[in-house]
DNA sequence: AGATGTCTGTTACGTAGTTCACAATTGCGC
DNA sequence: GCGCAATTGTGAACTACGTAACAGACATCT
Protein backbone atom coordinates (compact mmCIF):
# COMPACT_ATOMS: atom_id res chain seq x y z
CA UNK A 1 0.00 0.00 0.00
CA UNK A 2 2.87 2.48 0.79
CA UNK A 3 3.73 3.45 -2.10
CA UNK A 4 6.08 6.36 -1.01
CA UNK A 5 8.29 4.97 2.10
CA UNK A 6 7.12 6.13 5.53
CA UNK A 7 9.81 7.91 7.22
CA UNK A 8 10.86 6.27 10.30
CA UNK A 9 9.89 8.97 12.67
CA UNK A 10 6.18 8.78 11.19
CA UNK A 11 6.26 4.97 12.41
CA UNK A 12 7.56 5.90 15.72
CA UNK A 13 5.00 8.44 16.10
CA UNK A 14 2.18 6.24 15.39
CA UNK A 15 1.73 4.59 18.59
CA UNK A 16 1.88 7.52 20.61
CA UNK A 17 -1.29 8.32 18.46
CA UNK A 18 -2.86 5.23 19.83
CA UNK A 19 -2.45 5.92 23.28
CA UNK A 20 -3.48 9.13 23.19
CA UNK A 21 -6.44 8.07 21.32
CA UNK A 22 -7.31 5.40 23.48
CA UNK A 23 -6.94 7.66 26.57
CA UNK A 24 -9.62 10.35 24.65
CA UNK A 25 -12.06 7.24 24.02
CA UNK A 26 -12.04 6.20 27.81
CA UNK A 27 -12.77 9.49 28.70
CA UNK A 28 -16.25 8.91 26.65
CA UNK A 29 -14.90 11.20 23.49
CA UNK A 30 -15.87 10.07 20.15
CA UNK A 31 -14.75 12.69 17.55
CA UNK A 32 -11.18 14.86 17.83
CA UNK A 33 -9.47 17.49 15.45
CA UNK A 34 -5.79 17.13 14.75
CA UNK A 35 -5.85 20.52 16.84
CA UNK A 36 -6.76 19.16 20.09
CA UNK A 37 -4.95 16.11 19.82
CA UNK A 38 -2.07 18.18 19.34
CA UNK A 39 -2.57 19.78 22.34
CA UNK A 40 -2.49 17.06 23.83
CA UNK A 41 0.49 15.40 22.36
CA UNK A 42 2.36 18.79 22.39
CA UNK A 43 2.87 18.88 18.54
CA UNK A 44 1.07 21.14 15.57
CA UNK A 45 -1.65 19.71 13.90
CA UNK A 46 -0.06 19.53 10.72
CA UNK A 47 2.29 17.07 11.69
CA UNK A 48 -0.64 14.97 12.69
CA UNK A 49 -2.26 15.27 9.60
CA UNK A 50 0.67 14.70 7.55
CA UNK A 51 1.61 11.70 9.17
CA UNK A 52 -1.88 9.86 8.95
CA UNK A 53 -1.43 11.01 5.45
CA UNK A 54 0.79 8.32 4.83
CA UNK A 55 -1.56 5.94 5.28
CA UNK A 56 -5.18 7.21 4.16
CA UNK A 57 -7.94 9.77 4.79
CA UNK A 58 -9.33 9.18 7.87
CA UNK A 59 -10.81 12.20 8.83
CA UNK A 60 -14.00 14.28 7.84
CA UNK A 61 -13.60 17.97 7.12
CA UNK A 62 -14.94 20.09 9.39
CA UNK A 63 -15.59 17.28 11.86
CA UNK A 64 -12.54 15.68 12.78
CA UNK A 65 -11.20 12.15 13.32
CA UNK A 66 -13.95 9.34 14.58
CA UNK A 67 -11.84 8.01 17.65
CA UNK A 68 -13.21 4.59 16.69
CA UNK A 69 -12.17 4.51 13.25
CA UNK A 70 -8.83 6.54 13.70
CA UNK A 71 -7.64 3.68 16.01
CA UNK A 72 -9.09 0.72 14.73
CA UNK A 73 -7.33 1.91 11.62
CA UNK A 74 -3.71 2.81 13.32
CA UNK A 75 -3.88 -0.99 15.30
CA UNK A 76 -4.01 -2.00 12.20
CA UNK A 77 -1.71 -0.22 10.63
CA UNK A 78 0.96 -1.35 13.34
CA UNK A 79 0.03 -4.84 13.19
CA UNK A 80 -1.56 -4.29 16.95
CA UNK A 81 -4.61 -6.59 16.28
CA UNK A 82 -3.36 -9.65 17.55
CA UNK A 83 -1.11 -11.37 19.88
CA UNK A 84 2.55 -11.18 19.81
CA UNK A 85 4.13 -13.45 21.22
CA UNK A 86 7.71 -13.13 22.36
CA UNK A 87 10.59 -14.76 24.19
CA UNK A 88 13.29 -13.63 26.67
CA UNK A 89 17.18 -14.87 26.74
CA UNK A 90 18.61 -14.17 29.96
CA UNK A 91 16.96 -14.82 33.50
CA UNK A 92 19.26 -12.69 35.62
CA UNK A 93 17.88 -9.72 37.50
CA UNK A 94 16.73 -7.99 34.73
CA UNK A 95 14.95 -10.32 33.16
CA UNK A 96 12.95 -11.63 36.07
CA UNK A 97 11.74 -7.88 36.31
CA UNK A 98 10.89 -7.84 32.54
CA UNK A 99 8.79 -11.08 33.04
CA UNK A 100 6.98 -9.62 35.94
CA UNK A 101 6.18 -6.34 34.10
CA UNK A 102 2.41 -6.13 33.66
CA UNK A 103 2.89 -3.31 30.74
CA UNK A 104 3.38 -5.54 28.37
CA UNK A 105 0.33 -8.11 28.29
CA UNK A 106 -2.39 -5.86 28.17
CA UNK A 107 -1.36 -4.42 24.51
CA UNK A 108 -0.90 -7.80 22.92
CA UNK A 109 2.75 -8.72 23.69
CA UNK A 110 3.27 -11.73 25.93
CA UNK A 111 6.35 -13.99 27.23
CA UNK A 112 5.42 -17.38 26.21
CA UNK A 113 9.56 -18.60 26.79
CA UNK A 114 12.42 -17.67 28.75
CA UNK A 115 15.87 -18.89 28.41
CA UNK A 116 19.50 -19.13 29.44
CA UNK A 117 23.12 -20.30 28.59
CA UNK A 118 23.77 -21.12 32.24
CA UNK A 119 22.98 -24.63 33.34
CA UNK A 120 22.31 -22.74 36.94
CA UNK A 121 19.18 -21.27 35.72
CA UNK A 122 17.86 -23.90 33.58
CA UNK A 123 14.85 -25.43 35.23
CA UNK A 124 13.98 -22.79 37.30
CA UNK A 125 10.49 -20.87 37.56
CA UNK A 126 10.69 -17.44 36.58
CA UNK A 127 6.87 -16.14 36.89
CA UNK A 128 5.17 -19.19 35.26
CA UNK A 129 7.40 -19.57 32.80
CA UNK A 130 9.81 -22.50 33.46
CA UNK A 131 13.51 -21.57 31.88
CA UNK A 132 14.18 -23.50 29.00
CA UNK A 133 18.12 -23.98 27.81
CA UNK A 134 19.62 -22.26 24.64
CA UNK A 135 19.34 -25.38 22.45
CA UNK A 136 15.39 -25.51 22.55
CA UNK A 137 15.27 -21.72 21.41
CA UNK A 138 14.80 -23.04 17.66
CA UNK A 139 12.26 -26.19 18.62
CA UNK A 140 10.14 -23.73 21.10
CA UNK A 141 10.07 -20.20 18.82
CA UNK A 142 8.79 -22.50 15.90
CA UNK A 143 6.14 -24.53 18.32
CA UNK A 144 4.88 -21.54 20.21
CA UNK A 145 5.07 -18.73 17.13
CA UNK A 146 7.49 -16.54 18.31
CA UNK A 147 8.36 -13.81 16.60
CA UNK A 148 9.91 -11.24 18.86
CA UNK A 149 12.99 -11.93 20.93
CA UNK A 150 14.05 -10.11 24.27
CA UNK A 151 17.43 -9.91 25.20
CA UNK A 152 18.74 -8.94 28.78
CA UNK A 153 21.81 -10.94 28.85
CA UNK A 154 24.77 -9.21 29.55
CA UNK A 155 26.81 -7.00 27.36
CA UNK A 156 29.13 -9.08 26.24
CA UNK A 157 26.75 -11.61 25.14
CA UNK A 158 24.63 -9.67 23.92
CA UNK A 159 25.74 -9.73 20.43
CA UNK A 160 26.02 -13.54 20.03
CA UNK A 161 22.67 -14.23 21.49
CA UNK A 162 21.21 -11.59 19.15
CA UNK A 163 22.64 -13.22 16.02
CA UNK A 164 21.50 -16.69 16.94
CA UNK A 165 18.01 -14.99 17.19
CA UNK A 166 18.57 -14.26 13.85
CA UNK A 167 19.98 -17.07 12.59
CA UNK A 168 16.56 -18.97 14.00
CA UNK A 169 14.37 -16.10 11.89
CA UNK A 170 13.36 -14.01 14.32
CA UNK A 171 12.81 -10.42 12.96
CA UNK A 172 12.07 -8.64 15.96
CA UNK A 173 14.48 -7.68 18.59
CA UNK A 174 14.06 -5.76 21.97
CA UNK A 175 17.15 -5.29 23.34
CA UNK A 176 17.91 -4.59 26.91
CA UNK A 177 21.66 -5.00 26.88
CA UNK A 178 23.75 -1.77 26.71
CA UNK A 179 25.09 -2.91 23.03
CA UNK A 180 24.54 -1.37 19.79
CA UNK A 181 24.43 -4.52 18.02
CA UNK A 182 24.81 -4.98 14.16
CA UNK A 183 22.12 -7.05 12.29
CA UNK A 184 21.41 -7.69 8.79
CA UNK A 185 18.60 -5.41 7.20
CA UNK A 186 15.15 -6.76 7.85
CA UNK A 187 15.35 -7.36 11.53
CA UNK A 188 14.38 -4.32 13.48
CA UNK A 189 16.03 -4.18 16.53
CA UNK A 190 14.64 -1.36 19.64
CA UNK A 191 17.01 -0.74 22.68
CA UNK A 192 16.59 -0.06 25.82
CA UNK A 193 18.67 1.51 27.37
CA UNK A 194 18.44 3.76 30.42
CA UNK A 195 21.93 4.71 31.03
CA UNK A 196 22.50 6.48 27.61
CA UNK A 197 19.56 8.21 28.33
CA UNK A 198 21.17 9.57 32.03
CA UNK A 199 24.43 10.63 30.02
CA UNK A 200 22.65 12.44 26.91
CA UNK A 201 20.59 13.78 29.98
CA UNK A 202 23.35 15.13 31.72
CA UNK A 203 25.05 17.22 28.88
CA UNK A 204 22.06 19.56 29.84
CA UNK A 205 21.97 19.11 33.52
CA UNK A 206 25.38 20.37 33.91
CA UNK A 207 25.65 23.75 32.88
CA UNK A 208 23.45 24.69 35.73
CA UNK B 1 30.86 27.78 25.12
CA UNK B 2 28.96 26.31 22.28
CA UNK B 3 28.38 29.39 19.74
CA UNK B 4 26.18 27.06 17.62
CA UNK B 5 23.68 25.69 19.29
CA UNK B 6 24.28 21.75 19.11
CA UNK B 7 21.35 19.69 17.61
CA UNK B 8 20.24 17.31 20.23
CA UNK B 9 20.31 14.52 17.99
CA UNK B 10 24.28 14.93 18.18
CA UNK B 11 24.11 14.57 21.86
CA UNK B 12 22.29 11.59 21.92
CA UNK B 13 24.83 9.87 19.74
CA UNK B 14 28.04 11.55 22.05
CA UNK B 15 27.07 8.84 24.92
CA UNK B 16 27.44 6.18 21.94
CA UNK B 17 31.06 7.57 21.18
CA UNK B 18 31.95 7.25 25.27
CA UNK B 19 30.58 4.01 25.36
CA UNK B 20 32.39 2.50 22.18
CA UNK B 21 35.62 4.45 22.60
CA UNK B 22 35.67 2.75 26.05
CA UNK B 23 35.53 -0.43 24.45
CA UNK B 24 38.29 -0.18 22.30
CA UNK B 25 40.43 1.44 25.43
CA UNK B 26 39.89 -1.44 27.22
CA UNK B 27 41.21 -3.55 24.58
CA UNK B 28 43.93 -2.07 24.52
CA UNK B 29 43.87 0.70 21.40
CA UNK B 30 44.86 4.25 21.97
CA UNK B 31 44.15 5.52 18.42
CA UNK B 32 41.47 5.58 16.45
CA UNK B 33 40.04 7.06 12.98
CA UNK B 34 36.63 8.37 12.47
CA UNK B 35 36.71 5.68 9.46
CA UNK B 36 37.59 2.55 12.40
CA UNK B 37 34.72 4.32 14.99
CA UNK B 38 32.21 4.74 12.46
CA UNK B 39 32.65 0.48 11.12
CA UNK B 40 31.90 -0.16 14.53
CA UNK B 41 28.91 2.42 15.32
CA UNK B 42 27.10 1.54 11.94
CA UNK B 43 27.87 5.00 10.80
CA UNK B 44 29.19 7.34 8.61
CA UNK B 45 33.28 8.32 9.37
CA UNK B 46 31.54 12.10 8.31
CA UNK B 47 29.03 11.87 10.66
CA UNK B 48 31.62 11.27 13.70
CA UNK B 49 33.72 14.05 12.18
CA UNK B 50 31.03 16.31 12.32
CA UNK B 51 29.35 15.79 15.52
CA UNK B 52 33.29 15.99 17.25
CA UNK B 53 33.38 19.37 15.79
CA UNK B 54 30.82 21.06 17.64
CA UNK B 55 32.81 20.96 20.39
CA UNK B 56 36.28 21.47 19.43
CA UNK B 57 39.13 19.54 17.41
CA UNK B 58 40.34 16.32 18.94
CA UNK B 59 42.09 14.82 15.88
CA UNK B 60 45.24 14.41 13.99
CA UNK B 61 45.27 14.74 10.61
CA UNK B 62 46.65 11.70 8.95
CA UNK B 63 46.45 9.51 12.38
CA UNK B 64 43.21 9.90 13.97
CA UNK B 65 41.91 10.34 17.90
CA UNK B 66 43.88 9.75 20.92
CA UNK B 67 41.54 7.75 22.65
CA UNK B 68 42.41 8.51 25.83
CA UNK B 69 41.73 12.39 25.10
CA UNK B 70 38.75 12.19 23.45
CA UNK B 71 37.02 9.66 25.82
CA UNK B 72 38.07 12.64 28.58
CA UNK B 73 36.98 15.16 26.70
CA UNK B 74 33.46 13.70 25.66
CA UNK B 75 32.98 12.83 29.18
CA UNK B 76 33.61 16.11 30.18
CA UNK B 77 31.29 17.64 28.12
CA UNK B 78 28.55 15.22 28.53
CA UNK B 79 29.27 16.07 32.17
CA UNK B 80 30.18 12.19 33.31
CA UNK B 81 33.41 13.06 35.48
CA UNK B 82 31.32 13.12 38.51
CA UNK B 83 28.86 11.11 40.20
CA UNK B 84 24.67 11.97 39.52
CA UNK B 85 22.18 11.68 42.17
CA UNK B 86 18.83 10.40 41.57
CA UNK B 87 16.17 10.06 43.90
CA UNK B 88 13.44 7.20 42.82
CA UNK B 89 9.44 7.84 42.74
CA UNK B 90 7.13 4.64 43.16
CA UNK B 91 8.66 1.50 44.83
CA UNK B 92 6.38 -0.87 42.97
CA UNK B 93 7.70 -3.68 41.12
CA UNK B 94 8.90 -1.96 38.51
CA UNK B 95 10.38 0.74 40.99
CA UNK B 96 12.37 -1.90 43.05
CA UNK B 97 13.78 -3.63 39.79
CA UNK B 98 15.18 -0.17 39.29
CA UNK B 99 16.88 0.18 42.31
CA UNK B 100 18.56 -3.53 42.19
CA UNK B 101 19.68 -2.75 38.16
CA UNK B 102 23.57 -2.75 38.93
CA UNK B 103 24.56 -0.77 35.22
CA UNK B 104 23.87 2.75 37.01
CA UNK B 105 26.37 2.77 39.63
CA UNK B 106 29.37 1.76 37.44
CA UNK B 107 28.76 4.89 35.21
CA UNK B 108 28.05 7.06 37.50
CA UNK B 109 24.64 7.35 38.98
CA UNK B 110 23.31 6.46 41.94
CA UNK B 111 20.23 6.17 43.39
CA UNK B 112 20.04 7.12 46.70
CA UNK B 113 16.96 7.64 48.00
CA UNK B 114 13.39 6.40 46.75
CA UNK B 115 9.95 7.47 47.65
CA UNK B 116 6.46 6.43 47.77
CA UNK B 117 3.33 7.79 47.89
CA UNK B 118 1.55 4.89 49.66
CA UNK B 119 1.53 4.60 53.83
CA UNK B 120 1.95 0.99 53.03
CA UNK B 121 5.35 1.55 51.35
CA UNK B 122 6.78 3.68 53.59
CA UNK B 123 9.29 2.81 55.99
CA UNK B 124 10.11 -0.66 53.94
CA UNK B 125 13.17 -1.86 52.78
CA UNK B 126 14.25 -1.74 49.18
CA UNK B 127 17.64 -2.69 48.20
CA UNK B 128 19.54 -0.68 51.28
CA UNK B 129 17.29 2.43 50.96
CA UNK B 130 14.78 2.89 53.32
CA UNK B 131 11.36 4.14 51.64
CA UNK B 132 10.41 7.32 52.51
CA UNK B 133 7.13 9.48 52.42
CA UNK B 134 6.34 12.31 49.58
CA UNK B 135 6.43 14.80 52.01
CA UNK B 136 10.17 14.10 52.27
CA UNK B 137 11.24 14.89 48.96
CA UNK B 138 11.74 18.69 49.27
CA UNK B 139 14.03 18.19 52.29
CA UNK B 140 15.90 15.07 51.04
CA UNK B 141 16.66 16.23 47.93
CA UNK B 142 18.03 19.35 49.09
CA UNK B 143 19.97 17.69 51.77
CA UNK B 144 21.22 14.68 49.46
CA UNK B 145 22.32 17.09 46.56
CA UNK B 146 19.75 14.89 44.31
CA UNK B 147 19.45 16.64 40.92
CA UNK B 148 17.80 13.63 39.14
CA UNK B 149 14.21 11.96 39.66
CA UNK B 150 13.49 8.75 38.38
CA UNK B 151 9.84 8.02 37.99
CA UNK B 152 8.37 4.81 38.29
CA UNK B 153 4.62 4.87 39.57
CA UNK B 154 1.83 4.29 37.64
CA UNK B 155 0.66 6.06 34.30
CA UNK B 156 -2.15 8.31 36.13
CA UNK B 157 0.11 9.33 38.86
CA UNK B 158 2.96 10.02 36.66
CA UNK B 159 2.21 13.53 35.40
CA UNK B 160 1.32 14.85 39.01
CA UNK B 161 4.62 13.52 40.42
CA UNK B 162 6.51 15.11 37.77
CA UNK B 163 4.66 18.33 38.20
CA UNK B 164 5.91 18.23 41.87
CA UNK B 165 9.83 17.15 40.78
CA UNK B 166 9.74 20.35 38.82
CA UNK B 167 8.80 22.30 41.32
CA UNK B 168 10.98 21.08 43.73
CA UNK B 169 13.73 22.33 41.46
CA UNK B 170 14.82 19.19 39.61
CA UNK B 171 15.95 19.45 36.19
CA UNK B 172 16.25 16.05 34.76
CA UNK B 173 13.59 13.47 34.82
CA UNK B 174 14.16 9.79 33.66
CA UNK B 175 10.48 8.33 33.62
CA UNK B 176 9.02 4.88 33.54
CA UNK B 177 5.70 5.41 33.13
CA UNK B 178 4.09 5.01 30.06
CA UNK B 179 3.05 8.63 29.36
CA UNK B 180 4.59 11.25 27.37
CA UNK B 181 4.57 14.30 30.46
CA UNK B 182 4.40 17.57 29.83
CA UNK B 183 7.32 19.67 31.35
CA UNK B 184 8.55 23.23 31.02
CA UNK B 185 11.57 24.33 29.52
CA UNK B 186 14.42 23.99 30.74
CA UNK B 187 13.78 20.47 32.40
CA UNK B 188 14.91 17.57 30.20
CA UNK B 189 13.20 14.46 30.17
CA UNK B 190 14.24 11.03 29.11
CA UNK B 191 11.15 8.29 28.54
CA UNK B 192 11.92 4.44 29.06
CA UNK B 193 9.04 2.67 27.33
CA UNK B 194 9.52 -0.74 25.81
CA UNK B 195 5.48 -1.27 24.82
CA UNK B 196 6.04 2.01 22.86
CA UNK B 197 9.07 0.41 21.26
CA UNK B 198 7.45 -2.99 20.65
CA UNK B 199 4.53 -0.88 18.95
CA UNK B 200 6.61 0.71 16.36
CA UNK B 201 8.58 -2.64 15.53
CA UNK B 202 5.28 -4.14 14.97
CA UNK B 203 4.80 -2.15 12.07
CA UNK B 204 7.78 -3.97 10.39
CA UNK B 205 7.19 -7.29 11.28
CA UNK B 206 3.40 -7.42 10.30
CA UNK B 207 4.38 -7.31 6.09
CA UNK B 208 5.69 -11.02 6.66
C1' DA C 1 -31.54 25.57 0.83
C1' DG C 2 -27.89 28.94 1.34
C1' DA C 3 -24.51 30.98 4.03
C1' DT C 4 -20.98 30.42 7.49
C1' DG C 5 -17.50 28.43 10.01
C1' DT C 6 -14.70 24.29 10.77
C1' DC C 7 -11.31 21.06 9.69
C1' DT C 8 -9.02 17.81 6.53
C1' DG C 9 -5.55 16.47 2.95
C1' DT C 10 -1.96 18.13 0.33
C1' DT C 11 1.19 21.01 -2.04
C1' DA C 12 4.74 24.29 -1.53
C1' DC C 13 8.16 26.12 1.34
C1' DG C 14 11.59 26.36 5.03
C1' DT C 15 14.59 24.31 8.37
C1' DA C 16 17.49 20.78 10.20
C1' DG C 17 20.45 16.98 9.63
C1' DT C 18 23.57 14.13 6.79
C1' DT C 19 26.89 13.22 3.37
C1' DC C 20 30.33 14.72 0.11
C1' DA C 21 34.57 16.34 -1.21
C1' DC C 22 38.71 18.61 -0.64
C1' DA C 23 42.34 21.67 1.36
C1' DA C 24 45.29 21.37 5.19
C1' DT C 25 48.06 18.79 8.28
C1' DT C 26 50.51 14.99 10.16
C1' DG C 27 53.44 10.71 10.33
C1' DC C 28 56.44 7.56 7.99
C1' DG C 29 59.74 5.61 4.91
C1' DC C 30 63.58 6.33 2.22
C1' DG D 1 64.50 16.51 4.34
C1' DC D 2 61.17 15.23 0.77
C1' DG D 3 57.48 12.72 -1.09
C1' DC D 4 53.59 9.68 -0.07
C1' DA D 5 49.72 7.93 2.35
C1' DA D 6 46.47 8.73 5.80
C1' DT D 7 43.07 11.32 8.05
C1' DT D 8 41.05 15.46 9.98
C1' DG D 9 37.89 19.62 9.94
C1' DT D 10 34.61 22.03 7.32
C1' DG D 11 31.92 24.64 3.73
C1' DA D 12 28.80 23.27 0.18
C1' DA D 13 25.39 20.09 -1.75
C1' DC D 14 21.94 17.17 -0.77
C1' DT D 15 18.24 14.82 1.66
C1' DA D 16 14.75 14.34 5.00
C1' DC D 17 11.64 16.29 7.94
C1' DG D 18 8.48 19.80 9.74
C1' DT D 19 5.45 23.84 9.12
C1' DA D 20 2.43 26.87 6.72
C1' DA D 21 -1.25 27.81 3.93
C1' DC D 22 -5.09 26.96 1.26
C1' DA D 23 -8.62 24.59 -1.72
C1' DG D 24 -12.18 21.53 -1.01
C1' DA D 25 -15.53 19.16 1.80
C1' DC D 26 -18.59 18.70 5.55
C1' DA D 27 -21.79 20.19 9.40
C1' DT D 28 -24.78 23.40 11.34
C1' DC D 29 -27.70 27.20 11.78
C1' DT D 30 -31.23 29.92 10.24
Amino acid sequence: MQQVEVPEVVVLRLPLYVRALTQLQREGTSVVSSQQLGERLQMTPAQIRKDLSYFGRFGKQGRGYSIEFLLEELRDILGLNGEWRACLIGVGRLGRAIINYTGFAPEGFTIVAAFDSSDVQVGASVGDLSVQPMSDLPRVVDEQGISIGIVAVPAVEAQSVINRLVEIGLKGILNYAPVAPYVPRGVVVRNIDPVLSLQSMTFYLKSD
